[in-house]
RNA sequence: GCCCGCUUGAUGGAAUGGUAGACAUACGGGACUUAAAAUCCCGAGGCCGCGAGGCCGUGCUGGUUCAAGUCCAGCAGCGGGCACCA
């Protein structure tokens, strides 16, 4: 969903392709495309206002148009459509659209490698995709699609972007940023891997830019404190929220600055989470890019030189932890600002960032092991201020003690612990004016600038007199040019001939457009209000619609985007709420992130990955189909191209039908784990359809016109309340996402139905019934299979428009219930009773029991526990 | 390093503290078939026993409880997120 890195591959025919369709068999592939048909024809699940009545959304993440959908959109989809059909069932006005996050880096690569324009590559892919969604007969309202790369949607986040201009929620600033020296290109942080441009290979550096940014650090204490609300996500992705926002409580102290003579060199700010550590300081350390750093490195050409290498290394995590702690003496010493008699050393430091607090810190190395490693290394002092509070005597010239405990030589902080002494050296540090108690974030704000062609241009116009000035909204949408080429690296936007000339909107004089376009996590950061009501042309939603339909009441999507796109999305919301477009806080009311889906892997002696095509199982002898020769069979990892582990939903689908794969999807593996697929399993799933399909074919013509079933009694009895037991766990399993114990619940019915012959009009009525149940409890996971039988069975009308069956409670319960006996809580026996007889007559059928007499040998229990139509359990 | 999650038959997985292994897959046996496929029936946690039956069993070690897969403490293994965030 949304983007991805690669596109699957194409995978051929499987193996075990099942036999023709015969005449007693379920003919999926003319079913499927017909019930498609039917429901399109009658516009089933076009969506529309109603006020007063109760609205669903059900919203899956959309995905980026890669050029095939792959198995991982194929569960996404299942999965939101089973819920989807569920609420329409229920009586809900459910929203379910689809549309396409379409502007993004896959499209440019092509265009460079395949010699295709963006545009032409993307509608394509579209057109592909879609076809392959449709095939698979998910409940979605068509009419609805959005794509992000037409001008008539994203026109409106240019609108948005400008409002937010206007409001100061964008801003240009100057940025270190990840420049790929190949490309001439910024690339996202994601877009790094291990230090090295994704696309080119080489090593990113760091470089300052101009770039433009959102300020969702504006949002920051309320994007983490709604969190605890959103009380219908996974508390995993709440969590990786919170500590990415990473609120911090702490102080910013300045310190005053000499040079070796005394004379006065000015304040640094630093900021510290241990502001209680402060008599231990022991030397000053600035990131490599504070400005302080950047002056001093102008006259000493060592210094520039230690700068340039904390630029080259210091962006890849794999790299910051080997990396040594490194250093550059300043000519500059910091006076204590409580010691005013002392100074302490400063440092230029490739360990400090620059983006957090205030780009410099006090090092303390008796309490933070980074600071102690430094110390080490430069032969600084190392004070102990805190000591344990057990009084344990500690080396603090071995290790830094970081734990918490009592202050020590720290004047009036001596004695304190280390909560209290925060507090009492900040109330000092206030009082003093050296400082003040703040709390800092880790989230920074949102850079959305990219060097790309394929994006949406950010409408801004350069003039040399009047600075950045904003497009005029008469004069939106900026669209991109058509004419550009790929043939070179770098923004084909920024080397077009005329594009970027433009008059200044507020001057007249020559001017320049901004060639960067924005970040492709703004276009889906907004779709979802969109989809409210995307003919709109002169607002980005209509607020009525917008107000029905919103919140999305089931989103569904993959957890890598835990962090990125759904912060985004809260952000965005919260954005538009600030400039007056909408009247709420947050997107997504209930959230649901599912696992990956993965299959085993193969290699040939050489090492080569095979696909699950080249390979031949006999029992656990695996070979090569080619050549017989031996493979090795790898443990399963999340489909890749890399891996050859791929297998291709059209492949399934053409072979075995929609409703097999997504029956296969949603059995065995609970959602939110990574799922399996096996050969074995589709098969398994596609028996399943077809025994589904002579239950009830071999059934229907008996049934028609079957009578009233209230008189059951005996087998036709309990196969009713097998059927209504399944439609009370059915429903409550979909809701709580546990699709694979629904499908368990529904393959126990199909058992009992199996088993149950009707001899006489009541037996018929009820399996009437109960076959009527069970095809509407199918529906929202095989619904081209569920309306094919719903018409056997004579009806008329569509599955899809039914209602969703009542479990009648009088069937909930049985007359009877099966306790256990125990002797010492280990099971003996089972005992037959009427439900909700009296603990005395239990005990006393308990006690009577052949297998509890041998066990108590004459002897009287010493204790026997009752717990009413459970357990007896027997203490001797 | 910090934070989080997980660990149950051959496999995927069920199990409000109350009959562990539902359901499925794979497997074995049988029926049907000239044969196979498909389909149907039966079996199946391990060990002991002809059998009736018994003992053991949810990563490991303890604890709480009449009763623990489930709760508590500690440990191990696997997976995920973050990571010089001061």
């Amino acid at each position: 969903m949304l983007h991805e890195r690669a596109a699957p591959t194409i995978v051929r025919a499987m193996s075990q392709t099942p036999s023709p369709d015969g005449p007693a068999r379920y003919n999926f592939r003319e079913t499927e495309a017909r019930w498609q048909k039917s429901w399109e024809a009658a516009g089933t699940f076009r969506a529309a206002m109603i006020p007063g009545k109760p609205k669903y959304y059900v919203l899956e993440m959309f995905p980026y148009p890669s050029g095939r959908i792959h198995m991982g959109h194929v569960r996404n989809y299942t999965q939101g459509d089973v819920v989807a059909r569920y609420r329409r069932a229920r009586g809900y006005n459910v929203l379910h659209p689809m549309g396409w996050d379409a502007f993004g880096l896959p499209a440019e690569n092509a265009a460079m490698e395949k010699k295709v324009h963006p545009a032409k590559w993307t509608y394509e892919n579209i057109a592909t995709m879609k076809t392959q969604l449709k095939s698979m007969g998910l409940s979605l309202d068509w009419s609805r699609e959005v794509a992000t790369c037409d001008p008539s949607y994203y026109r409106h986040q240019q609108k948005m972007f400008l409002d937010f201009w206007k409001a100061g929620l964008a801003y240009r600033k100057e940025a270190w940023v990840n420049w790929d020296p190949v490309d001439n290109t910024v690339l996202a942080n994601e877009q790094v891997i291990d230090g090295k441009g994704w696309r080119t290979g080489a090593p990113v550096e760091r470089r300052k830019l101009t770039q433009w940014n959102l300020r969702i650090t504006h949002f920051a204490d309320e994007l983490l404190e709604r969190l605890n609300t959103l009380d219908r996500w996974p508390e995993k992705v709440r969590l990786m929220q919170a500590n990415w926002i990473g609120k911090s409580r702490g102080a910013r102290v300045n310190w005053a600055l000499t040079d070796a003579s005394g004379a006065d060199r000015g304040r640094l700010e630093i900021f510290t989470t241990r502001p209680d550590t402060l008599f231990g300081a022991s030397f000053m350390a600035l990131s490599a890019e504070h400005p302080v750093v950047a002056d001093l490195a102008a006259a000493d050409p060592a210094l520039q030189r230690f700068v340039e290498e904390c630029r080259k290394t210091g962006t890849a995590a794999a790299d910051l932890e080997t990396a040594e702690k490194q250093g550059y003496k300043l000519p500059l010493l910091a006076r204590h600002p409580l010691k005013p008699n002392e100074t302490v050393p400063v440092f230029a430091a490739n360990f400090v960032l620059m983006e957090y607090g205030t780009g410099a810190i006090f090092g303390c190395p008796g309490h933070d092991e980074r600071d102690h490693e430094f110390a080490r290394k430069y032969g600084l002092p190392i004070l102990q201020v805190v000591a344990p509070a057990d009084g344990a005597k500690i080396d603090i010239q071995a290790a830094a003690f970081v734990e918490d405990g009592v202050l020590v030589n720290s004047q009036f902080l001596d004695g304190l612990g280390v909560e209290d002494a925060k507090a009492r050296i900040i109330a000092r540090l206030e009082e003093t004016k050296v400082g003040t108690g703040t709390t800092q974030y880790r989230l920074r704000d949102w850079l959305v600038s990219r060097q790309r062609y394929w994006g949406c241009p950010i409408p801004a116009i350069h003039c040399d007199d009047c600075g950045a000035v904003p497009v005029p909204e008469k004069d939106l949408p900026v669209t991109l040019p058509d004419d550009v080429t790929f043939d070179r690296p770098g923004n084909p936007l920024d080397r077009h001939p005329t594009w970027k000339h433009v008059p200044c909107p507020k001057c007249g004089k020559p001017a320049r457009r901004e060639t960067d376009t924005f970040d492709t996590f703004i276009d889906s950061s907004w779709y979802f209000d969109r989809f409210t009501s995307p003919g709109v042309a002169d607002a980005p939603f209509d607020r009525a619609e917008n107000k029905y339909w919103m919140p999305v009441d089931q989103y569904i999507g993959g957890v890598e985007h835990a962090i990125l796109h759904l912060l985004y999305s809260r952000f965005w919301t919260r954005a538009m709420r600030e400039v007056g477009l909408a009247d709420r806080d947050e997107p997504f009311e209930g959230l649901f992130t599912q696992g990956m889906v993965c299959h085993e892997t193969y290699r040939a002696a050489d090492g080569t990955w095979l696909t699950p095509e080249e390979i031949r199982r006999d029992g656990d002898r695996v070979t090569r189909l080619s050549d017989g020769a031996a493979v090795t069979v790898g443990r399963s990892e999340k489909m890749s191209k890399s891996k050859k582990n791929v297998v291709d939903p059209d492949q399934i689908i053409r072979d075995y039908g929609a409703d097999t794969a997504r029956w296969f999807m949603l059995s065995d593996s609970p959602p939110e784990r990574d799922l399996e697929w096996t050969e074995a399993g589709v098969a398994g799933a596609w028996r399943f359809q077809q025994r589904l399909w002579r239950l009830v074919s071999a059934r229907a013509a008996d049934l028609a016109g079957a009578g009233d079933a209230a008189a059951a009694t005996g087998p036709a009895l309990a196969l009713l309340r097998a059927a209504h037991r399944a439609a009370a766990g059915v429903s409550a399993d979909i809701e709580a996402f546990h699709f694979n114990k629904a499908v368990a619940r529904l393959y126990e019915l199909a058992n009992t139905i199996d088993g149950f012959a009707a001899t006489d009009a009541t037996d018929r009525a009820a399996l009437r019934e109960t076959l009527e149940v069970f095809i509407t409890l199918i529906g929202p996971m095989t619904p081209h299979l569920a309306e094919e039988l719903w018409r056997t069975l004579g009806h008329a009308t569509l599955l899809a428009d039914a209602p969703w069956p009542k479990a009648d409670p009088a069937l909930l319960v049985d007359d009877t219930v099966r306790l256990a006996v125990q002797m010492n809580g280990k099971l003996r026996a089972t005992l037959e009773l009427p439900k909700d007889c009296a603990r005395e007559d239990a005990e006393r059928a308990a006690l009577a029991l052949p297998e509890v007499m041998r066990g108590l040998d004459g002897k009287p229990p010493k204790r026997v526990v009752v717990v009413p139509n459970r357990i007896v359990n027997i203490v001797v």
